[in-house]
DNA sequence: CAATCTGTATTATAATATATAATACAAACA
DNA sequence: TGTTTGTATTATATATTATAATACAGATTG
């Protein structure tokens, strides 16, 4: 199953299914072109309604993750930045996305020094992340 | 001022007011045991209602990054983790501090890939927000 | 003592966000 | 010709968020 919902969290369940579906893509289990579940069948297998499915989807779409067709549904869209930037760093648009979650980023590594989490334990998290990310 | 407050953000206010009081305690702007404003005065100061302010400052207080007192209001305090298990890693506290921002960090790092965030470019960002917030 | 501050509780109200339900439509496809 | 696609509409229900207007107990201060 693509996604594990969690009804008694209070992220909403179009936003568990959006995260769900970057994280996805990250980790190299949707590739780019390849479809997913009409918005009916994700409904029905996830025991949800279908307006929340589409919910997820417009919201995957305005960000650049998906593509939207009349006639063959709802396909992966990996951003053009990760796949031309990656070898040229430095780009304007790469820089524009650190910057927007920085914010995030500093709040995620405030509550972690807080808890004593060291500049190494945390470093060595990214770069595990990354790695198990890249792998695939 | 302390907080800077986007009302036309999606982020509710005493959110907002949680996150900005946790990174200035790990900025440094706040230290332990300094008192931080009264519920009345903060309302005011930011002509928002007062329970929002006690919304956020009950948040704080749960997660353990406030003290509060009838008598001399609320206190920033500074959880044991970063103060006693900074020394000595791997503890069965801190550990579980990763895990618990494990999932988030994740996604921030799916994101920061698809948009064509190198490892390098990431860490040393990390690195940077470190740095910041050690020095003070 | 009287006034003022502290956090907290209560009740009511309003606006917004989230999710569901039941249909409906045009376009594409088998 | 049905079936599937995304999308739109309308209505309803619930939860969340925020405000407003009070009120109270405890502590501090003048």
């Amino acid at each position: 199953m693509l996604l594990e919902l969690d009804f008694s969290s209070q992220t909403p369940i179009y936003q568990q299914i959006r995260n769900q579906i970057v994280l996805a893509v990250a980790e190299g289990r949707l590739k780019d072109g390849q479809r997913i579940p009409s918005v009916r069948t994700l409904a029905d297998e996830s025991g949800i309604n279908m307006m929340t499915v589409n919910k997820a989807y417009q919201l995957l779409r305005q960000e650049g993750y998906l593509q939207i067709d009349r006639r063959s549904g709802a396909r992966i869209s990996i951003p053009v930045s990760s796949i031309f930037l990656s070898s040229h760093p430095e780009g304007a648009v790469v820089t524009a996305a650190v910057n927007q979650l920085r914010p995030q980023l500093e709040l995620l590594i405030s509550e972690a020094r807080l808890h004593g989490v060291s500049q190494e334990l945390f470093l060595s998290t990214c770069c595990e992340i990354f790695h198990r990310q890249k792998e695939v």
